[in-house]
DNA sequence: AGTGAAACTCTGGCACC
DNA sequence: GGTGCCAGAGTTTCACT
């Protein structure tokens, strides 16, 4: 489904998708009409979810961001823990929401614009819930690190 | 230094980028030739850091992600901690790095092609390095949401 | 896949409020 | 100040080879 010449492109974008097709054909090599004609394909196909613009540390670094760790409930019935999702999943302040392994069964990031804020989203989103059997709350001191990439080209 | 209708534009290019300065004029109310200005300002003076294609689930999820929680030395010197940060920020399998409070110092997002990629990246970060007193690590089962965005308009 | 022409978008000038 | 409008440059799109 996808070519060498495809997971170049996605490489490429998914880093800077600011270039045009010309600038692309200096990386990838294509000819600017034939880089547009993938990247449309690539597109309408699904393999780019979407495009966005990563907004300045200038902007985010303000806000609180929370890290908290859920810890659910031993029999939590499937109708509270949609509930649950569906919450996380509305809420504009949850940026990220992982199911993982061990001792917590979920994994969430709130930006919230103060402690107020969070603490209010945190008993509206998790204390109020009976699925909830415990959660835990780091803060986050800095963001070291956000790239949130794969590598495709070359593999 | 941004009024209402930047971050009415910010707001909305951190969800979308892949629309023209006219489509934009349909959610803000400023003609296409002001949107394009500001965008033009807004890029320029640096509050969008850079512009980005988000992958589809569909190549991301085949790949085995480990959320790592870092516990550092009690008294870690700089420099072993500058290295350590140095191998997280250079190492293409890291996306995310956060300093955080707590009984954990650092959270870590790995995606890494296999388990056999994950141990060995996980050892060359992390267990070589006196610096890092212990780490645990959760593997990521689903994502269940990604938007790293924040509220700007009409805040 | 590569080459061309048409359509569209962005960039620069201007007058206007 | 910034906004809106119009002409030129640049980019994407869609024929065809």
């Amino acid at each position: 489904m996808l070519d060498d010449f495809d997971l170049a492109l996605l490489d490429q974008v998914q880093r800077d998708d600011s270039r045009t097709a010309e600038q692309l054909a200096e990386s990838v090599p294509l000819s600017p009409s034939a880089i547009a004609r993938r990247m449309r394909r690539l597109r309408h196909e699904g393999w780019i979810a979407r495009t966005v613009a990563l907004l300045s540390p200038k902007l985010t670094d303000k806000r609180l961001r929370a890290l908290v760790l859920v810890q659910l409930g031993e029999h939590a019935d499937r109708a509270g823990k949609d509930a649950l999702l569906r919450r996380l999943h509305t809420s504009p302040e949850v940026q990220f929401v992982y199911e993982i392994s061990g001792t917590y069964d979920l994994l969430a990031l709130l930006s919230c614009e103060h402690m107020d804020a969070f603490v209010e989203e945190a008993e509206r989103l998790f204390a109020t819930d009976a699925t909830v059997r415990r959660y835990e709350t780091s803060f986050v001191k800095r963001e070291l690190k956000f790239a949130p990439f794969v590598r495709l080209s070359g593999s």
